[in-house]
DNA sequence: GGATGGAAGTTGACACTGTCTACAATTCTC
DNA sequence: GAGAATTGTAGACAGTGTCAACTTCCATCC
């Protein structure tokens, strides 16, 4: 029995590391099931007994995407000391955004297989907008309101965070003729704008390269 | 002579509509070139005559979104008084988002067709963009850092609205538990918020649905 | 006028895809 | 070991994009 589970869990696994392999390779929409079936050397029905279908994959896959995104939004969370979580937090978005584009593409930019069809897929994808919106209910008051504002400032955030990644990537801002050093500035400048919008300034600070102000308590 | 341009310009013209209508029908994904040569009742090779691969005719379409893009944020300038242009500016992003989900998935969620190899889709593409950038420039002194902070004001404007559109979009939001009354509320708090990171107020303002100020000159 | 050349549209083929069905092999259970 | 269930294979089908060869038509030139 073990033996068979294991063999089952071996070629299951083998599919999806062999799609993601794919997918690097070629993209999302280059995806086929039967070059994953190729590459393993198997019958073009043998993954057919593993995945009902061609979304059931993708979907498995993007599934770990997002406990694997979700994980890392944790990590950096943890690791931040308390006050910069927020600016930890957003930065570890952006990292991983830049860093596993595929990923991201995957998580975001696909058109979902039928959500309602796959809960796993839909439960890691809330668990990692849930870090973010918990970190900000920590900084509101309790009850009904702070629940509201704290809804409201996460769905901001990821807005913002998920405009930069996806503009980033979508290579077409080499062809904007920005300013010159603007690329370079664009995350910092971004960041430092979702703080002024979330805790308002008393005064007027000149915009300074590089300057962090720390997120209020 | 003309009756020939007209015949080919029509078969042409149709073929750009029946492809909008598939894609309106089955998605970007479900587009197919068989399906548009089906509805035009002609054969599966006459669409070649016009359009050299499906990447091409794709590209059409996006760059007419684009430019049909561009002309309604255009004339939501034109049409709202001085100062409030940024606003209006907004509004017509996000309604025009909300109101032609699948050209602004076609346009911002689909993997371009080989930007390089297709300069009149890159052209009205950045067309948008200027519209948001000139609008900005206004707002800042002339020269270099004017240019630099009016560049990063657009980025961060595009990534904020581009972000909201997408996720709304996603279709994924009924998932997130949000609290009562904060859909509703987004788009309102997202405009504020974008306003307080570009214009940081002196003194605390309490948020006032429908507040709106003057932009710095 | 009629010949001619090129463009527009058609037909047929090829390789590829996802997925269904029928079959063989392997492994678990009794 | 016999039977049953799981796992993998092979073949087929309809669908796709695209290439090549063919026909039809129309504008131009002699």
């Amino acid at each position: 029995m073990a033996i068979n589970r294991k063999k089952w869990d071996d070629l299951k696994e083998a599919c999806v590391q062999a799609a993601r392999e794919v997918i690097a390779e070629s993209g999302v929409e280059g995806l086929s099931l039967r070059d994953v079936a190729r590459k393993l050397e198997i019958s073009h029905q043998a993954p057919y007994r593993h995945f009902g279908s061609r979304d059931e994959l993708l979907a498995e896959i993007m599934r770990r995407c997002f406990a694997d995104f979700a994980e890392h939004l944790e990590q950096s969370e943890t690791r931040a000391s308390p006050g910069l979580d927020l600016r930890a937090l957003g930065d570890e978005y952006l990292r991983y955004a830049a860093q596993k584009p595929l990923e991201y593409r995957l998580m975001f930019g696909t058109p979902w297989p039928e959500a309602a069809r796959h809960p796993e897929l839909l439960q890691q994808a809330v668990r990692a907008f849930d870090i973010l919106r918990d970190n900000l209910r920590r900084k509101h008051a309790v009850g009904d309101a702070g629940r509201h504002q704290a809804d409201l400032d996460a769905l901001f955030i990821w807005s913002a965070l998920h405009g930069m990644a996806s503009i980033t990537q979508a290579n077409v801002m080499q062809h904007l003729q920005l300013a010159q050093g603007v690329m370079p500035d664009f995350k910092e400048d971004l960041m430092k704008k979702i703080d002024l919008a979330l805790n308002p300034q008393p005064h007027p600070v000149p915009a300074v390269k590089g300057a962090k102000r720390k997120a209020r308590a």
